[in-house]
DNA sequence: CGGTCCCGAGAAAACGTTTGCCCACCCCAG
DNA sequence: CTGGGGTGGGCAAACGTTTTCTCGGGACCG
């Protein structure tokens, strides 16, 4: 199996053709805060050292103070000398030392993101959307992960103290509470993922409750009475509140209705196992709703193999709306979460939090999610692809 | 469709409960730094203001200049005045201010992950990989997306100036040379996903060559003749390499095999049309590569809903190994390709280049990839699912 | 014509660290 | 007993900003 790496620098030499192509070079530089060209051409003497405030003051022939102040916008003044350090800062290439100002300012223009174990494609949406709009506000993101432990968790935040202005936690397990608890007394924090009210700090989260009670009535209202559900794990938050609220309807409905639960943890094996162990239970099922989409996949799976038709002997619902569902044969039934929208709505949230000072309030804020009807439950289902 | 949010604090209910019952205190303690008792317990005090390395030298009786160097290990010192000064710092929850010490160390802990408009799994695997190398090393990670432009990938490098020691940058397309360039000449940097040789930095790639010829080898081996590949973007570094791997190998096949190229660009969407586009063609295939998992999934699909039998009518692999892959039915052949062990591997390198110090070599390392080969191309394979 | 006010811009302090330099002390050897 | 070496630890400078205070000059108003 010999390995062939693309010959060398065919990504530049393909690069000159694109650039040429497709991007003008005025556009270019109308997009652009410092064009590429005024890079290249200052690397070299940038090289050397990186410019500091005084050296442009001395460049521009004022003091620091009138450099830091016109960049800053706090300064009108002479048009003549905004014009001069503003076009010297451009050409030394000058960026202020992030850790000098926020020694000053008490600011430090970051936030950090605390996340837990992730999988799947949440992780990249989440962060799209975060990045999306912190990038706009001129705010970096300091990014951890794998702090599901509450002691890693204080350890992650307490490293990152004094380099962000706040912190963004998304679903830190339930035994948490702590550790949130203390940190939301000395910065503005948000929650993602649990109601985080009764440790001081404003959450955000999916309405999984309006969801799993979406898919509930919609089989009901198929006409579907022997019900299963497999279910995720004790520790999510989202899985407990998609189930009860699954078993909430369930429980208003007719004595005729059954709801049997088969235990799972999110994971596709544990989907695969629990249809499984469904397809051996005594009773026979006519409608499955899992607790995420990655078990409704493996389960159809398991379905499939077992020469049962879908919808029409056994339908099956998922809760996320993962890209693929669509695609599934039949695609997915299932319930869809703005993941990217919660991303954005969270980091507005903090930053207005962190710009407002003010300590933060408890709230809690719902992403609304909603019911998505595909050929899973539904045998004459028509619906387009996009 | 009511709205029921889980009741409120129910989370920290269940959090007494579960401290109590799986986390002895004392393995809490002995794994935290700080444990999260001890963090509650100065909560109030520390709320008033965050502890300096003054308010720790006045508390401990010394200068603060041996707290640093005690708290630096750059000191041996009395035991007692060393334990007394560790104590303190402790107890009064001392974190250092970041920003101050990179305005005298020159290092700020720091690194930029610059990554493009990414979607799917690859994301959070790869931020697992980064984020549990540089975790242990005690470096933070500035990340950002979405700059899959070479004028935004310039800005958000620009921004991070002063910042962060050293930038890894992903896949940036195939316009960003001149970014690149520049970028290495001034600070320690790692390119991942292209060649960046001739940029003078140091880069990482997926062995997709390897991957794309051990597919190309594993279908003629099979005995099909009539193959059919679903491309990737052309802008698309591991697109083109696939592409070009298995064109390479089916070049020098005998006269009676064929490969016939239907352009898509790695969206399932692509792949749909692409999957309608070649069962509309006139000629009839055996084999077909899609050149990614996603491709390959609503090809598949597609394939189902036209009645062709897989792997008998019609053989399909794809490339990734996403952990859907083998939940397909039939579970889907594909390459594998270890992203968290990419994303560790370019980290250590990355530190390592800035630990160094040195400037940056133009190397390329390949990260191998290996061949699964499951049910969609061999009918009676026998492959365990984990 | 003089006084006052405003505005542009410089000087300097402060932010929290690290680190080179130096002093004082202790111990041991001559 | 004295000198020297080793060591613990303090002093102060320096890092790159922002910001307050200050001053000088020009314009406007009386």
């Amino acid at each position: 199996m010999p390995s062939q790496p693309p010959s060398p620098c065919d990504t530049v030499a393909l690069s000159r053709e694109l650039d040429a192509a497709a991007l003008p070079s005025s556009q270019v530089d109308a997009r652009a805060t410092v064009s590429p060209a005024t890079v290249s051409q200052h690397a070299s003497l940038a090289a050397s050292r990186i410019a500091t405030i005084t050296d442009v003051a001395r460049e521009a022939r004022v003091s620091a103070a009138t450099v830091s102040r016109i960049l800053n916008g706090r300064h009108r003044g002479d048009p003549q000398t905004r014009d001069r350090v503003h076009a010297t800062a451009l050409a030394m290439g000058y960026v202020p030392h992030g850790g000098a100002r926020s020694l000053v300012t008490k600011r430090n223009g970051a936030l950090g993101i605390l996340l837990p174990d992730l999988f799947g494609e949440f992780f990249s949406e989440f962060l799209r959307g975060l990045d999306d709009v912190s990038h706009e506000a001129g705010i970096h993101l300091l990014v951890t992960s794998t702090h599901a432990d509450p002691v890693q968790l204080h350890n992650a935040a307490a490293a990152m103290r004094g380099r962000v202005d706040g912190y963004l936690i998304v679903a830190p397990g339930n035994r948490a509470a702590d550790v949130i608890t203390s940190l939301a007394k000395q910065v503005p924090i948000v929650v993602v993922g649990v109601d985080a009210r009764c440790c001081g700090a404003p959450s955000l989260m999916i309405d999984n409750a309006a969801g799993a009670t979406a898919v509930a009535e919609h089989a009901l209202q198929q006409g579907f009475r022997h019900l299963a559900m497999i279910t995720g794990p004790e520790t999510n938050g989202d899985a407990v509140a998609r189930r009860d609220a699954f078993r909430a309807v369930i429980a208003t409905a007719g004595d005729d209705v059954t709801l049997t639960e088969f235990a799972a943890d999110f994971s596709q094996d544990s989907g695969w196992n629990a249809a499984h162990t469904m397809l051996a239970h005594a009773r026979r099922f006519d409608f499955v709703f899992a607790c995420n989409d990655t078990m409704a996949t493996s389960a159809m799976s398991v379905l499939r193999d077992a020469g049962i038709r879908i919808p029409e002997s056994l339908a099956i619902a998922g809760f996320d709306d993962v890209p693929l569902a669509r695609f599934l044969t039949p695609p997915l039934t299932t319930v869809h979460v703005p993941i990217e929208e919660l991303g954005r709505r969270a980091m507005r949230m903090l930053i207005s939090s962190v710009v407002r000072g003010a300590p933060t309030k408890p709230t809690v804020e719902l992403i609304p999610t909603t019911l998505v009807v595909r050929g899973s439950t539904v045998a004459d289902v028509r619906v387009p692809r996009n």
